[in-house]
DNA sequence: CAGTAACCGAGACGGTACGTCGAGTCTTACA
DNA sequence: TGTAAGACTCGACGTACCGTCTCGGTTACTG
C-alpha cells in the first residue's frame, strides 16, 4: 500500500471541476481552439493543477471526454431483435445530429486521438475493446437464436460500425435513420450476389 | 473575363512550394503542431503569400492534403474480381502502416476535418463523392457479372469502408491483410443467420 | 550602411511608449514587483515587442531610467559659489524626499544595477562618466579662483557624493539641506585636526 | 517563562539550515532570483517553516545577511593610527573584489533594502547606528590625540564613507588600496583652496 | 517604354496561449 | 502541536505563432 503519502492530498474536487469545464469547452469550441488558460479560469482551478493530473491537452481530452461522455452510451442492451437493438445503440452513440453536444465530443477525440498516440492507445483500450466485449456479447445472443452466423468477424464489425458513425460525424452528415438503416441491412445481408464467393 | 488586370501574376512556383513544404509538416508534426511560419521559411515564401492563397489553416491543409496524396489513391481498377481489387484499393488507401507517410496524412486530415465545417465540406465533395463514383461503377460493373446485389447501399458500402479504414488509421492499428479480408467478407457475405430478416 | 534591411522598421512610438510605462510603473511599484505583462498592457504592446527591444528586465529599466530620469539632472552649473553649486546638484539628483519619484528611480536603478552586471556597467559609463566630466569640468574652474585644491582626487570626490546620496536613498532618509551642508562642509574642509599628515 | 508549551518546541536547527541556506543562494543567485522553494528544499525543511520565522523574502534576507556576515566586519580597532584603521576597516567591509562573498550580499542587501521599506530601517537600525557608535568612538579616540578635528559631522562621515563603498561595489568596481587611499585622504584634508569658506 | 498596380520576401506589430516557476496558503501524516 | 512534504490558487515569466501591416524591391500589363 501506498496511499500514506505526506503533503496535502489532491483534490479530486478540481479534477471533476477541470473535467466539466473541458467538455463544456470542447462542445463550445472544439478541440484546437481549446484553451488550458480558460479550463482553468472557469474550473476555478490553477494552471498547474490540469498539468499535475494530465501531462497534455489530448490527455485532457481522451480523459475529459472518454469517462465523461463516451461511455454512457456504451450499453447495448437485448430486446431479442438484434437489428433494432443495434441501429437504436448506433444512433445513440452519434447523437441528434451535427451540431449535437455527442457530435462535438466525438469530433473532439477524434482530433486529439490523431494528435496522440498515447491518446490513440487510451482510446483503443477503453473503447474499443469495452464496445466489442459488449458486440460479442450481442452477437453471441444473436446466433443463440440463429439471427447471427456464428463464424462472424466480431472485431470487423465492432469497427466498421464505430468507424462508419465516426467518418459520418467528421463530415458532419447526419447519422439519420435511413442511414442507420442501411448499413445495418448491409451489415447483415452483405452485398454478395448469386456468383460471389459461398459463403465457408 | 479577368485575366487582363495590371500588376504582377502569382507565383505559381511559390503556391506548389507552399503545398509540397505543408505537406511535410504535417507528416512530421501532424495537424495541430502545424505552423505557418515554418511552412513559409521552408517554402522561402512570405507569410502573406500563404495568406493570399488560402484564408486559414484548415483550408491550407484540406488543399494541399486532398490534391497532393488523397487523392492518387481513388482510382479502382477491375480485374474481374471484385473482392480482390476492394481489398487492394482499402490497403493503397491507408499505406503501409501506422506511420507511413498515407497514415499521417489521413490522421492530419481527419483533424482538420472535425476542427473546421468548410474542410468537412470540402473533403465530402472532393473526396467522398469521387470515391462514390468510382465504387459505383465498380459495383454496377460487378452487379453485371452477378458478383454483387442489385441492390446494393452505394453510399452506406463508401462510408462504411472509408470509415472503417479511417478508425483503423486514427487508432494507429495496421490495415493488415487479415483485417481486409474479414472486412471484405463481412463486406459481402453479410453477419446474418439463418433467422435473420430476409433479403428483401 | 546598413539601414536597408528588408521588412517592416520598428516602431519609435511603441518603444517610447515602453518606456514611459515602465518609470510609472517603477515608481508606483518598484523594481522586483515590476511586471513585464503589466508594461506592456499599459503601453498598448506586445510583450515580444518589448523583448526585441530589451534583452532582460534589468536592460529595460537601466535605459527606461537612466535616459528618461537621471540624466536630466546631470547639469552642473556654475554660479561662482562652488560650494553652492554642489549643494544645490546634490539635492536636485536625490529628489524631494523618500517618497518622490526621483527617490523611487534611484532605488529602481540600485537594484538593477545590484542584479545584473551589464547594466552595472551601463551605469559606470552613462552616469559616473558623465558626472565625473560635468564634476571635473566644475572643480577645474574652482581651482582657478582658489576653491579647490590643484591635487583634488575627481573620482573619489564624484564616487563619494554619489554613494553618500545613494545610500541616503536606499535607506529612506531624507537628503535634507542639513545634511548636504555637512557633506558639503566635510568634503571641503576634511576632518583632519592639527596632527593629521600635513596636505602633500 | 514560556517553555513549558505543549507540542514539539521550534527548531533553532532549522533556523540556522534557513539562514545559512539563504545565504548560500544570494551569493550565487543575487536577491531577485532568490526562491525560497530552493532555500526549503536546501536546508531540509518545509516552507511553511520559513513563513513562521520570516514574514517575507526581504526580511529573510535582512535578518540572514545583517546578522551572519555583515556584522562580522563592523569592529573598529584603534591601532593609534586613525587613516590605517579606517583604511584597514573599508577594504574588510568591500571584500576582496566585485566577485567576492562579501560584495555579492552587499549587493543583495542593496536589492532588499531598495526594495521594503521596512528592511530600509532595520538596515538603518542594524547597521548604520552600529557603525556610527563604533565610529564616533574612534574619532573621539583620535580628537584626544588632535588627528581629527573636534567639530567633525560623524553622520556625515559614516555615510559617505559606507555609500561610497556601496556604491563602488555595487558598479562592481573594485574597493582597491589607490581608490581607499583617495578617499581617506579626501575625508582628512578636504578639497577646499586658500579661497574656500574658512573653518567655523 | 514609362507608369503603375499588384505581387514578392522579409519581418515587426498587437495579441493569445503555451508550459514552467515561484509565492504564499492550506492540508495531510508523522513525531 | 510543530514539522516535512506537497497540493492548492494565483500571477508572471519568456517563447511560439497567429493574422495583419509595412517595408524595399520585382514583374508585367497599360496608356
Amino acid at each position: 500500500m501506498e496511499t500514506a503519502r505526506p503533503g496535502r492530498s489532491r483534490s479530486e474536487a478540481s479534477r471533476l471541476a477541470i473535467l466539466e469545464a473541458t467538455r463544456d469547452e470542447l462542445v463550445e469550441r472544439g478541440y484546437d481552439k481549446l484553451s488550458l488558460e480558460r479550463i482553468a479560469a472557469a474550473a476555478g482551478v490553477g494552471k498547474q493543477t490540469i498539468y499535475r493530473w494530465y501531462p497534455s491537452k489530448s490527455a485532457l481530452v481522451a480523459e475529459g471526454v472518454l469517462h465523461g461522455h463516451l461511455m454512457d452510451h456504451i450499453d447495448l442492451p437485448d430486446t431479442g431483435d438484434i437489428r433494432a437493438d443495434l441501429t437504436h445503440w448506433l444512433m445513440a452513440f452519434a447523437g441528434a445530429g451535427p451540431e449535437s453536444d455527442s457530435a462535438a465530443l466525438i469530433r473532439a477525440t477524434s482530433a486529439a486521438t490523431a494528435e496522440d498516440e498515447t491518446v490513440a492507445a487510451r482510446y483503443e483500450e477503453q473503447v474499443t475493446v469495452v464496445v466489442r466485449t459488449a458486440l460479442r456479447a450481442r452477437l453471441t445472443a444473436g446466433m443463440e437464436v440463429g439471427q447471427v452466423r456464428r463464424d462472424a468477424p466480431v472485431t470487423a464489425v465492432v469497427e466498421s460500425l464505430v468507424g462508419t458513425v465516426l467518418f459520418r460525424v467528421l463530415t458532419r452528415q447526419p447519422v439519420s435513420a435511413e442511414f442507420v438503416a442501411d448499413l445495418v441491412s448491409l451489415l447483415f445481408s452483405g452485398i454478395g450476389g448469386s456468383d460471389s464467393t459461398p459463403r465457408v
